[in-house]
Formats: structure tokens, C-alpha cells, sequence
DNA sequence: TGTCGAGCTTGCAACGTTGCAAGTGGTGTT
DNA sequence: AACACCACTTGCAACGTTGCAAGCTCGACA
């Protein structure tokens, strides 16, 4: 049982107000009272409760971080790049995972219930859409990751998703392939990911003047690696394979790059592959992996100094800002 | 600003309490009463203020899930298993990130300032040792995972660590090979998993009466691939490479991996290799990998039961449980 | 008509902390 | 000796919620 102010009060003779101001280092505090009273503190090991304190002074220095999942590396990734950036702010970080199921994405992020606990929420939605998120009756203010299209009404992180496709998609041109793929194209209107990059990817080989084949774009249901060794393997079993493919993010080139190498095809001799995100594990295959490289820790930076600002009563405007990415060259399309 | 029970009652034209009984379905209301209640908290979109509650009720719903580092795909994993395991018992995970640095693990587990909002601790110290923990001033229940042995005094859960690292070498000893490297040895002592790996090599190879060769067991700082990498370089710059490797965990496999294949050194013809840990990343790598597989399933069962005993007022001496582990033959061996 | 109890509602206090403003005692000044 | 002022300390209330036990109203029953 953690000792209470009260309580040390009573041993140190004081009130428990002094308590409270020798806790919080205030500074008219007589020498000896002060002594007094940090001796019966260690005696009796004394931790503010920081429910109690979060509940008075209205703030409690956690920020939430809710995302799809965790074990998906660029997340991981990600959530490394926010915990540094708000601790350089004396926050703490905390995490959760809703695999994109709008119901906990719902309970995580609108009910007050839970997030209440926190100042403020970075959040990177799948399911939840402009809609579901304008009227939140809690007042902890948001911001959002993610390509998920939100009209207006929440600070929004981003990277300019068409564009970097068609950056992408220009590189496998530029190195005179002729029938590109994608992988991960997407049906389902909560999943704007794969239907932004197929923008991109269309615009590219409009601008090159190539012909768009229907069958070369492959839908997924997730961005896993597994996703991308089966489209892959389908891909393989067109008349007509091709001869590049645009992978939507690292994990479904790596799933890709499995299939391609699993049936002897040479990457990126036979197939060049490029992906997205930047994950580690894309370095350290062999061939290790061309891909877009989005700016996490700028990402991270301007998500924290968003809500940091709100925090401090910032009532501006909501903003959408766009991060930096770039391409990376590497093996596998070398 | 978020409604409180007062405004609702003023609106409904009860008293505070009656709206506290309507929110927590208490069954002794009125049914118009009921009604007049709920619409005024629909009118004003009233949700609880978690921080208010729970320190009134000395519960907070939420345990916290401490890790060295969220972006190694072991514990991305692992903290999957527990916020599913969690989710079942009505409890929400939030996870947070120490980077092994003994400050950070100090102030997150020790100091309850932080803590405090939490019901319990599961946590995977990695300076932290035994002494440190014992005498925590917070009463939260803590549940420790992973090498770092802890002289009593807490739950713990791991695998037995020599045991398994012994049967991954004799899988490699089995192959036929002759000269078996390790990689991720360590000597500091607040790193205890590479010291307990390397009693289990050592035990097998003294066991199939093989000896043993000093320069074939690497250090590593880390666990991560670029160690890996490194490491194997070493040993294929030895007069007398190795046939077969033992890395200590996935990632440093697939840092080996990477260091091989650049060489065009065949796996597993040339060179055989097995991991440990069983991450997504190996089971699509070429060669898929051979590892060790904890079960992590388990590990965060148990965890997660065991602190929810101690949360139920369980009193019994601390446990030490060892989860299960397998060996899974993938390519790099086969 | 008085009494009882069921059914429903409420006031008070407390969880542990801190903001506010007032309080205490002692010292220095005139 | 009276007063002002300073340095320090304190009591009260409040943050929003819920446990406890008491209170109220009303109908039923004798």
C-alpha cells in the first residue's frame, strides 16, 4: 500500500499541504521543514499518486498512440520514432493496437472512457473515416496518420500517396521494363492505401504512354507478406508474366520476392521489385529491397509538435501536412 | 469540455447520484426516471472521466506491457499474444519501450508516478536485475519476462534457455556438420540470454564430443541483423570458416544470411543456419529459416492469468513458470 | 387510519492531490 | 510600543466519481 501525503504528513508533523509543496519543489519552504519533511518522505517511500494528481491538475503526460498493428515493422518502426519525440518533451508514449476493427478502433479512440487517460492521441485509423470521427464527444484533441482520407475537422499527417507511387512506378519504367504490376491494390473503400498508390501507379504509365493491363493489378486484402507471395504466385501464372512489379508496401515485395525466388526466377534479372515504407528487414534481404522511403521520424516530429501545440491551447485551423519521402535504389531492381 | 455527472443531472433534474446509478446499470430505477436520464446523457453525449473513476475505484482497466524494444519482431509479436490475451479479460494493453536503458526501466516500473496509472506491470527488463526490483515502493503486481534472472521475489516466465539453445546445436550436430559457430555471445552481465545460449552450444557440443573452438563464437552488442551481419563476416574471414551456425536470435540469422548470400555461399549446402524465436520475417526469407520456436501463445497467457491473479488478491509465493518451445526445420537447415 | 415495506432516490463522504487565499509568528522600523 | 512586512505554513475546497446508508413516497394490508 503506497504511502499517501497524509500520511506523511502526519509523520513528519506538518500539514499536508507542506508535504505537497516540498513534493513539488516549491521554493518558500523553510530549510529545516524541508529536511523534515524528505526524511519521513524516504522513510516511507512516498510516490505522488498519479491518478489522483492527473484528475487535479487535469493533466497526466501520457499521450496515446493507437495504430493498426504493432507487428507490422513500419509501425514499429513509426512508434520508435514517436516515443523519442515526445520524450524530448517529457511525455510518455503510450501504445495500443486495434487491427483496423472499427469497433476498437471506436471504443480506443471516441469513447472518452479509456482515452481519456491520455492528453492526447496520435492515431492512425483504418476503418473509421471522416464521418465517425468530426463529432467526438471528448474534447482530448487528435491527430491523425495515415492515408486514410478524413474531410477536414482533425490535424492530419500524411505523404503525398499518388505522387510517390508514380515516382515508384516511373523507376520500374525508367528501367525499360515493359509490363508492370502492383500488388495491393484495394476494393474497400475504408482502405484508401492501395487505392491511392493505383492512382499513382496509373498516372505513370499513362505519362509514359503504356498500356494499362487490367490483370497485371492485383488486389489484396492486407499489405502481409503472405498477400504478396500469393498475388505474386498468381502473377507467375499469367500467360504473360511480368517483368517488374510495384508492391504497395515492404512486406507484400518480401511475400513477392519469396514466390519470385522460390521458383528459381533471378531478382532483379527476370523481375525487378520495389516496395514501400522502408522497413529494416528490406535491407537485409538479398536482393535487399528498392523502395519508397517515407520520412518516419518527420512524420513522428510534426505529429508530436501538433498535439503538443493543441495541448498548449493552439486553436487554430486544423492542418494536413505532407512529409518527405524519397526512393531508395537497391538489389532488386539494380 | 467534456459533460460531467452534475451538468446531466442538473438537465435531467435528478440528483448526481441517480445519473451515476443509470450509467452503471444499477437496477433500482425507475424506468421513465431511466429514460429521462439517458436522454439527457444522449443529449450531452456524457462519457465517464476515466481518470475521476478510477481513482475512486482504485481500478483502471488498463495493464501496461513493458519491452526493451517494440520494433524487434519478437516482442511485436509477443505483445500481440498479450493485448489479445488481456482483451479477454476486459483489460486494455498499453504497451511502452525502454530501450534497455536502466534509467528509462527505472522510472516506467519503479517509480509509480508513471506506474500508478496501471492495475499491473507485465515487464522484459534488460538492466534491471533481481536486487533492483525487489523492493519496489509501488504495490502494483508485476509480472517480469524473459533471461534476466531474477533472484526471487517476483512472477517470472521464460524458457528454459539452455535447454533450448542445446537443441538447436544438436539439430546442427545431427545435420552432420563439423565446425558449428555461435553467434551473440555477450558478456555483460546484465545481458543474460547470450550467456545462457552459449552454455547450451557449449553443453551440446561437449556432448556429441566436439570441440571447442573459441574464435567461433562471436559476441554480439545487440540482436539485431546488422550484428548478425557483422559477425558472419568475421567468421567467413576465419582460415577455417564455419559449416553451420547457431544465431541467438531470428534477426542475427538473418543479418548472417544476408552476409552469406552477398558472398554467394549457399544456404544450406555451404552453410547452415538456425535462429531462434520464430519471427514472421524468417518464415519468408530464402532460405526460410530453421529457429526455435517459443511458445509466445503461452507466455502471454500466462503472464497476463498471472497477473490477473495477483489483481484477484492472489497472496501465494511468487512463481517461476517456463513456457514451451519447439524446433521448427525450415530450409536453412534442410 | 396507521404501519410496514418495497421501490426508488438522495446526501454525504471519500479516493489523493493541488490552487487559492488566508493565517501564523517573528523581525525590523519608526 | 505599535505597525508593517516578510517568510513560512495551513485550511478549505475542488477535480468527477462511487460506496454507504439513510431518506422519501406510495401502495398494501390489517
Amino acid at each position: 500500500m503506497p504511502a499517501t501525503l497524509r500520511e506523511v504528513a502526519e509523520r513528519a508533523g506538518v500539514s499536508v499541504r507542506t508535504v505537497s509543496n516540498v513534493v513539488n519543489d516549491f521554493p518558500q519552504v523553510a530549510p529545516d521543514t524541508r529536511a523534515r519533511v524528505q526524511q519521513a518522505l524516504d522513510d516511507l517511500g512516498y510516490q505522488p499518486n498519479a491518478v489522483a494528481r492527473t484528475l487535479r491538475r487535469g493533466r497526466s503526460g501520457l499521450i496515446a498512440l493507437v495504430l493498426p498493428e504493432l507487428d507490422v515493422p513500419y509501425f514499429a518502426e513509426l512508434t520508435r520514432a514517436v516515443i523519442e519525440q515526445a520524450a524530448t518533451a517529457g511525455y510518455t508514449v503510450v501504445v495500443d493496437q486495434t487491427d483496423g476493427d472499427p469497433v476498437r478502433e471506436q471504443e480506443l479512440v471516441m469513447r472518452g472512457n479509456r482515452a481519456a487517460m491520455f492528453d492526447g492521441l496520435i492515431f492512425n485509423p483504418l476503418a473509421l473515416g471522416g464521418a465517425d470521427l468530426r463529432d467526438r464527444p471528448s474534447s482530448t484533441p487528435v491527430v491523425l496518420l495515415g492515408e486514410r482520407v478524413v474531410q477536414g475537422g482533425l490535424d492530419h499527417i500524411m505523404i503525398d500517396n499518388v505522387a510517390a507511387a508514380e515516382l515508384a512506378t516511373r523507376h520500374l519504367i525508367d528501367l525499360g521494363r515493359q509490363r508492370i504490376a502492383a500488388i495491393g491494390d484495394q476494393f474497400d473503400e475504408t482502405r484508401q492505401t492501395g487505392q491511392l498508390r493505383t492512382q499513382g501507379y496509373t498516372a505513370a504509365l499513362r505519362t509514359a504512354g503504356m498500356e494499362l493491363v487490367p490483370e497485371l493489378i492485383r488486389p489484396t486484402e492486407f499489405f502481409h507478406r503472405a498477400d504478396g507471395a500469393a498475388a505474386m504466385a498468381e502473377l507467375l501464372a499469367l500467360p504473360e508474366p511480368p517483368d517488374a512489379v510495384f508492391c504497395y508496401n515492404d512486406l507484400l515485395a518480401l511475400g513477392a520476392l519469396r514466390t519470385c525466388l522460390s521458383r528459381g526466377l533471378r531478382v532483379p534479372e527476370d523481375i525487378a521489385l520495389i516496395g514501400f515504407d522502408d522497413i529494416e528487414d528490406g535491407r537485409y534481404s538479398t536482393p535487399s529491397l528498392t523502395t519508397i522511403r517515407p520520412d518516419k521520424a518527420q512524420i513522428a516530429k510534426h505529429a508530436v509538435q501538433l498535439l503538443l501545440n493543441r495541448l498548449a491551447g493552439d486553436e487554430s485551423p486544423p492542418t494536413e501536412i505532407a512529409a518527405d519521402y524519397d526512393l531508395v535504389i537497391r538489389e532488386s531492381t539494380r
